[in-house]
DNA sequence: GGGCTTTCGCTACGAGTCGTAGCGTAATGC
DNA sequence: GCATTACGCTACGACTCGTAGCGAAAGCCC
């Protein structure tokens, strides 16, 4: 509109090393204490910038676990094993690694907590997180269409159901047993979810 | 040993009426402020009682909203509708009945995050919440093994490994689809997932 | 180089919460 | 009546929060 820059403003940009950096802190904070006891004057200390710039970028302690726990969702990836079994399995075992992580259980169900108050915060999460996660879902059902291990359905509304099922009984079920029963999704346990999950997708 | 009492000692025994008034105080400030903003010496002064009388009963935040959510969940019962779909459909509206309730998406996410970090928090919440919810699993496989509508198992240990996979994958479907993705666990979803799960399990 | 704009580090501050201590009083059992 | 315990109230130091104000630094454009 009125500036050729691609960022648009002129002046000293925004350190992006700082960004890493107070990310990474985060995280090193919810290990060391918690989401309760984690306070951005330590994260900022922890990071080696002033309390002050943490809060010129992130609105308060939600927004940034947010961005910091998101991040570790990046690895994320759907293999290709062969089968809709192997691939299903390989993915909900990515899942599981990502939720063994102490800065991953610490924050992630604190945060959902708060957006069950926060619209705002629940839409981050959902465009950072929960997204990223779905897609997974989609593409691993697209090949397994194609594959033909899976029926196919001609209601596009009728699939974006089957999609929002899937997801949260896969994601649902990881989360509840990795956080709520505190016992460890192995490979033995992702065999016997997969193999009950998709006896159920088969008809 | 040393006392006939049933309580074993003396003195002027706790007021039950401030137990009762304090936990539904502390689900009242749940529904107004949420978890992040509510202070004991709030849910104090809704209860009438001094901030003291809570110290002297509850260690912290964490345990007082741990029992003050758990009172919510006394109403399940599984129904006997007749047929393990209908009541595995029954009770799955009455979790997210509860669920749909404010001062429980706010409370319930946020312990449990908590207790990733606290053992004995977990295992508070493990004794009057989970189990609480996993007995209606048992009995409703129970019930339908003795109507024949699933495969009886032999082995105790791998019985009491598919009951923790059934609980985890009724359970977290449920909390994420409520919480996380919030959208209503209605009785469309709930039939589809029992459709599912069913199926998956019928082997 | 000079000027403009934005960010950064630092300090300080009022407001609010935490969890506890101390005291006098109320309620129960013996 | 006496011992024991619970209760209400007040006050307190310690801590965190989020913001304001300042001078200095780092980049863009002429």
């Amino acid at each position: 509109m009125h500036s050729r820059s691609p960022s648009g403003r002129s002046g000293r940009p925004r350190s992006a090393a700082a960004d890493a950096a107070i990310l990474a802190a985060t995280r090193e904070a919810l290990v060391d204490l918690g989401w309760s006891k984690l306070t951005l004057g330590d994260v900022a200390t922890r990071a080696g910038v002033a309390k002050t710039t943490l809060y010129r970028r992130w609105a308060g302690k939600n927004e940034l676990v947010v961005d910091a726990v998101a991040e570790l969702f990046d690895a994320l990836e759907l293999p290709d094993c062969g089968s809709l079994a192997a691939d299903i399995e390989g993915v909900v075992l990515q899942f599981a690694s990502i939720l063994a992580l102490p800065e991953a259980r610490s924050g992630l169900m604190a945060v959902v907590a708060e957006a069950t108050r926060d619209d705002a915060l629940r839409e981050r999460i959902r465009a950072s997180v929960v997204d990223r996660q779905k897609r997974l879902v989609l593409e691993g059902r697209a090949r397994a269409q194609a594959r033909g291990e899976l029926p196919a359905e001609d209601d596009p509304e009728s699939a974006a159901r089957t999609v929002d099922l899937i997801f949260d009984m896969v994601a649902g079920a990881v989360v509840h047993r990795t956080l709520v029963s505190a016992e460890p999704a192995d490979e033995e346990w992702v065999r016997s979810f997969t193999r009950v999950l998709l006896q159920g997708l088969g008809s």
